[in-house]
DNA sequence: TTTATTCTACTAGATTTGTAGTAGATGATG
DNA sequence: CATCATCTACTACAAATCTAGTAGAATAAA
């Protein structure tokens, strides 16, 4: 799959945010400086040609759609960073994590606790 | 940090796998079609400027080495993935993986054993 | 020591990324 | 209607990325 850029991947997380949205609204999510109307509206156009932002004309505007969920492509992203630092696996890249945050095995423990909460709410 | 593009990255996992290397081993290590000689050559080069290998004299060639490990590395870029696309909750990122691949609690219980005996053994 | 090999430094061109300006269309306001 | 605001399409241009060629130095082979 494509990968976004960094810009594209702001915009996306804008949009992904609102659900749907014309560039006005894009823009004014920005935190100052904002970018200009036509960067946000060219960096559009890109995710569209890469597939990920659809558009329909809405009045005498466009309303961006997109094409992929934010689901989707963190999964796509997650696969990447497993795959490539983690040999794929998803114990290795706990551990590290657990690790890198000094958490015990009891800390890990509520973790997972919380976790099979969320699995089954998400069942 | 910043970011490694997909070329840089390729040569950055085969030097950290080589631990250090000279150009023509990277070269070497790439499936066919390998890049050409000098085309690695630039990649290090720019990883060079953004620090992420040094390089020192060895005979008549370059011996390069990794200025970041591969875990500093990887825990930026899933700190990054965390944040952006999971709230920074690791737990949801692990529903998430789990949800994703139909893992029942049960087999995440097993992985987490695995993940505890990670911990142990690193500690 | 001539010749072939191999390496580095430099250069280069095509493509993508990041950012935005301008022109012209369309719609809103007085 | 005349003017103002806003939007899209098109264009632009600098910087980064990706890929690799060439020249010349250093070394190895014959």
């Amino acid at each position: 799959m494509k990968q976004m850029t960094k810009a594209e991947e702001q915009v996306m997380q804008i949009l992904w945010d609102l659900k749907e949205s014309n560039v006005r609204s894009i823009v004014d999510k920005f935190d100052t400086p904002k970018p200009a109307y036509t960067t946000v509206a060219t960096v559009l156009k890109v995710l569209e040609k890469k597939g990920f932002v659809t558009k329909v004309p809405q009045g005498k505007t466009h309303l961006f759609l997109p094409q992929i969920s934010k689901e989707e492509y963190s999964g796509h992203q997650m696969g990447s960073l497993l795959k490539d630092y983690f040999n794929g696996s998803f114990s290795k890249m706990a551990s590290f994590f657990a690790k890198e945050n000094n958490l015990s095995v009891t800390e890990l423990e509520e973790m997972i606790e919380m976790t099979k909460k969320e699995i089954n709410k998400k069942k």
